[in-house]
This record gives structure tokens, C-alpha cells and sequence, in this order.
DNA sequence: GCAAAAGTGTTAATCGTACACCCATGC
DNA sequence: GCATGGGTGTACGATTAACACTTTTGC
């Protein structure tokens, strides 16, 4: 913070989005097609300029509002680090904000012919080297994936991909999509429900699905974010993924 | 990353450095006495603007180098988030990207009356409010207490604190002051020998000090950071801080 | 010898894991 | 009834936590 001699470089600022939700078991990375240079026509996490007056965390909430067509932030957002300036951009430096989104699968608006396209692709494809994102975006696709993995253990976010009411199938689907285990189903159930200040049972069960009905359950009150600020929620001991 | 229709602002970047050390059992922070306004007088982080040509990593290091008088980066240093643009600085919008420095206690530089002078703080006065820091930096010192703690449990990161060669007692007091709890001796003994790939016995002992000579340890080669890339090992299984 | 700190042994409680087993539904 | 998935009980090995005890130094 102490002024240098050399006059201060201003730098462009943008916000990128690790947007991941889970579809079909499957972890999925929201994606947008570039229309303009460089990397046209190639894939990229959704993001833009910060506007004078905005915060980081602003932005990167308006940029996915705006290339999603979404109404509102759909899950928890929160920074994930910076980048740069050096060498990211061919069109010269550029430092930016990517921030991690865990959401609900929600669905893309798609865009006229004139805006850039966003869709949900499989993780997998990305890390398989079958498709590949412009700038530096695998990197940062890396991380946010190795910090969603250990969100999953000490912060009850996974529930941040499910809805509002979920059964603990589905939550233990999420903790397999994002580690890429399988868990034993009987102790999950006891480590999630067991773990106080997590879930919290509604008293209501699905039907019509195969099997016995499910148990609905929602975020305890202690682990939802409380007026805007998301939640420091800790939880305590950690759901552990297994380690190799 | 799109470039949204209004023309993209341009911030100044500065870099902060949150230096942490334990001296004498006690977690320190390092700080520099402001020499203008705002907030002259007054203590903040070191940290300065990021110049053209910098990555952010290299201007904190940069940074740190130039006020304290050091000759090298004294330890471990990662990114730890960025903060703003708005509302932290009176003079107007600034992105600051927070840094994370563990490092062994190292002597700072006197400066002469025209430099900031850099010092060593107990941590524990500035969190009792006796001590306030300029700007947000109380806040960011609070993200970087957090992070140096769980930092802790799953890396390596502990002998950071420590120099090249030390007893299993002295990281033992860095586990404590970082935590702020007490820890049985002989539990941590086995612990820290016994995690694979964190500690290697040096075959060297202590002497002269009160007591039973102690075994000196360093870091493992697999836990060392490689060729300028910080250390990303991890510790399996972690060394779990006590929780409430 | 005595104090002090290092390091080892031991034990009980706890936790993770594996898996047998029962429950409640759709068909 | 049978398949399907939800949910509970239980047993065993591993890990933690508490603490007795031995070792090796300085004084």
C-alpha cells in the first residue's frame, strides 16, 4: 500500500466464473463461446470487465446474470483468486478475478445469433484434453476444482448444488461428482445427517420415485448464508474424501 | 472475459503482504509505518503498486524485499485473495491482491527517517483492538489468520516458520501460536515423525539447551518447494487442530 | 542427585469402514 | 412377490487423546 517511486500502472480488470453444477451424476462447467478475437469460436468461462463502481464479487454475479439470462445468482459465488496480468491475454495484460460458483443445475438461456452462447459441458471432456478453453482457463478450471473438492469436506456447500429441499441420495451424488468416489450410500447417510448444524429434516418425503421415499432435507438455519454474506459455515468434524 | 459494451475501466493494482512469524511463542505480523496520507502515522501491511511488466507474486516479493531490507524472500509466500475496488482507500478506487507470507523470524531493516519502518507486531494486539492497521488490512489480516491456520493442518507449510534445521518442540510452537492452543508434546512427537513424507531426521542434535538434546529435523524433499514453485504437497493424514 | 525437556509405551474412547439386515415403496 | 433404493445395526481395525514412564542432558 506505500506509494512507489515508479507511477503506478493502471491495469483492465475482468471477472471470470467457474460456474460448476452437477448433472447426471456428472460434475458440468458452464461454458460460452467466443464471438470476437481472439480465441473466436473457442470456449471460455463467462466473465467481463469490471465496471467503475462495482465490487469483485458484484461483477462476476452480473456477468453470469447477463450471460446466463438467469434472474439471479443461483447458488454460492464466491473469489477464487487472481490472475495475471502477465501474458494471459495476447492483447496485452489483463489481471482477473475468477470466482467459483456452485450452483443447482439451472437452465442457459440461449442467446440470439448476436450473443455469446453459454451451455453446461462435463468436466471430464475438459480435462480429457477433448476440448480445450482459451486463455488461461484450464488453469483456472484446475483449481476451482481442487477448492470445490475440499468446499465439499469442511463447509456444507455441497448443498449448494441441490435445491432448496434434497434427499441425502442426491447430496451424496454431488460429494461423488465433485470428488470422483463412490461413497458408501449407508455411511454417508449417518456421517450427513449425524453432522450437527448441516441438515435439517423438512418432515416431508418424495413418492413416485422407485424404491422407499427419501427423507427431504434443507441447509440447517446455522449453515445458510445470512444477509448477502455467504456462508462461513464450518463443519465440524469434515466429511473426509477418501484418499489415495 | 467477453467484452461487455461498456469501456472497460482501469484500475490501479497494488499488492499487500500479510508477513506472519512466531517469535518468542507468539504469532507476529509485520508492518510498516505509514509516512504520508491517509492514514499517516498510522500501521498497515507493506505492500506497494504493481508495476508493467510484474506478476503479482513478484511484486509482493518485490515488495517485501524493498521494505524490509531482506535480501530474498524469507519463506513461503502465496497469493491469498484480492480486495476492492471500492470503498478502501480514500484517494479512490484500488485493487489490492493480498499475499500470505510464512516465514522464520527475520531480522528487518532499520530504516533511515525517509523510509517506512517495517517491524514485527504480536498478532494478539491488534486483534484485542489495541493496535488498529490502516485501510482494510485489519480485515485482510483476519482472511490470512484463517488461511495460515488451516494451512497448517493439510500442508507442510508449519516448517515455514522454522529455519532449515529444527526441533520437533520448535514446530511445536509454531502449531500453538498459529492455532492459539496448547498441544501435548509427546502426541505432536509422533504425529509430525510419524506423517510420511513431512519431516526428514537430519542425524544432527541440539545442544547446550536445558534438558534431553532434541533431534534436529527438515523438511522432506517431497514436502520442499521445486524450482520457484511453491510447495503444493500435502499432508495425509492431516495434523487436525483441537477444535471447540 | 535434581530439574528439565525429549522421546516411548500403553490404554480407553472415538471414528471410519465394511457389510448384514430390515423398511417402504412401485410394479 | 419382487426389485429398488432408503435407512439402521454392528463388528473390527485405525486413530486420537490422556498420561505413566524412561532417557539424556545441564547444573
Amino acid at each position: 500500500m506505500s506509494e512507489s517511486h515508479p507511477v503506478p500502472a493502471r491495469f483492465p480488470v475482468t471477472v471470470d466464473v467457474v460456474g460448476l453444477t452437477v448433472i447426471d451424476g456428472a460434475l458440468h462447467v458452464l461454458l460460452i463461446t467466443r464471438l470476437i478475437e481472439p480465441f473466436r469460436g473457442g470456449l471460455a468461462l463467462p466473465g467481463g470487465f469490471v465496471l467503475a463502481g462495482e465490487d469483485l464479487v458484484t461483477a462476476a454475479g452480473r456477468e453470469l446474470v447477463e450471460e446466463t439470462g438467469v434472474e439471479h445468482v443461483p447458488g454460492h459465488l464466491e473469489q477464487l483468486g487472481s490472475y495475471g496480468p502477465q501474458g494471459r491475454d495476447p492483447r496485452g495484460d489483463v489481471l482477473t478475478v475468477a470466482h467459483l460458483l456452485l450452483a443447482p443445475n439451472f437452465p442457459v438461456l440461449s442467446a440470439g445469433s448476436d450473443a455469446e452462447q453459454a451451455a453446461w459441458y462435463p468436466v471430464s471432456r475438459i480435462l480429457s484434453g477433448e476440448v480445450r478453453l482459451a486463455f488461461d482457463h484450464e488453469r483456472i478450471l484446475g483449481d476451482a476444482l481442487e477448492r470445490a473438492k475440499s468446499k465439499l469436506e469442511y463447509s456444507p456447500l455441497g448443498a449448494a448444488f441441490c435445491g432448496e429441499e434434497f434427499t441425502i441420495a442426491q447430496l451424496r451424488a454431488v460429494y461423488e461428482a465433485v470428488w470422483g468416489t463412490r461413497l458408501d450410500p449407508r455411511n454417508f447417510h449417518r456421517k450427513a445427517t449425524g453432522t450437527p448444524g448441516f441438515l435439517e429434516d423438512t418432515g416431508r418425503m418424495t413418492a413416485g420415485d422407485a424404491g422407499r421415499p427419501a427423507a427431504l432435507f434443507r441447509l440447517a438455519d446455522a449453515a445458510r448464508p445470512l444477509a448477502g454474506r455467504p456462508s462461513r459455515a464450518v463443519l465440524n468434524p469434515p466429511l473426509m474424501r477418501p484418499r489415495v
